[in-house]
DNA sequence: CGAATGATCGGCT
DNA sequence: GCCGATCATTCGA
């Protein structure tokens, strides 16, 4: 059973809810024929207008951040500190700029491959725990942001593959490289899987 | 046009 | 635990 999302579990209301639902879910990326992929096990939720630690606060919109404007299902990959791309999955209705981080995956499809691109020799979390590992490892890059997640044919989509994660086994807790958000840095929108050793590191 | 900065990572101490 | 890498984006002059 392998079902791809479709755009309307994206184009709903609550990013919180969906960020919490996209843990189990599978990312999964296909470039040049060869496919990867790996199940989410951590999420971040930024939600647009009342959210400080959102990069389109206030319903800011600037060429980088036009995007999150989108109607729900597209991809938003922008760079960090110059060196990490960070993949993030646009929600909500057109002009609602809702977004969630995916911070860490379990790898599952084509290991060998997430490997090569991390220039690792073995199975460890550092391969995919991480928001800018675990794009590196699914070959996603910024030159990606803007593609649809829902359309035929596009090379980054989500699966679900029937695995559900009950609501005890999901920590949430503050997100983590938000302090200058204010309030806004203390509500608990980070999600991880409990017990996963694929996390990226507790806070 | 110049300068500051960041939703991070990995190597070194 | 600390610190440097490295550059697109943003904002102010």
């Amino acid at each position: 059973m392998m079902e791809k999302l479709p755009k309307t579990f994206y184009t709903r209301e609550d990013v919180v809810q969906i960020a919490r639902e996209l843990l189990g879910k599978y990312l999964v990326t296909e470039f040049d024929g060869q496919r990867t992929a790996g199940k989410i096990v951590e999420t971040e939720a930024y939600r647009g207008p009342d959210d400080k630690a959102c990069h389109a606060w206030m319903n800011r919109r600037t060429h980088r951040t036009g995007i999150m404007f989108a109607e729900g299902g597209h991809a938003y990959v922008y760079l960090c500190y110059g060196i990490h791309h960070l993949f993030n999955i646009v929600t909500g209705k057109k002009d609602m700029p809702h977004a969630i981080l995916v911070r860490a995956i379990e790898p599952t499809d084509n290991v060998e491959l997430m490997l090569e691109r991390r220039n690792l020799a073995k199975l460890a979390p550092r391969l995919t725990a991480g928001p800018g590992s675990l794009t590196q490892a699914l070959g996603i890059r910024t030159q990606h942001t803007g593609l649809s997640l829902v359309a035929t044919g596009s090379p980054i989509w989500l699966e679900d593959r029937g695995e559900e994660v009950s609501e005890e086994d999901i920590i949430a807790s503050p997100r983590v490289g938000v302090d200058y958000a204010g309030e806004c840095a203390l509500w608990d929108w980070r999600f991880r899987v409990r017990g996963s050793r694929w996390t990226s590191p507790a806070k």
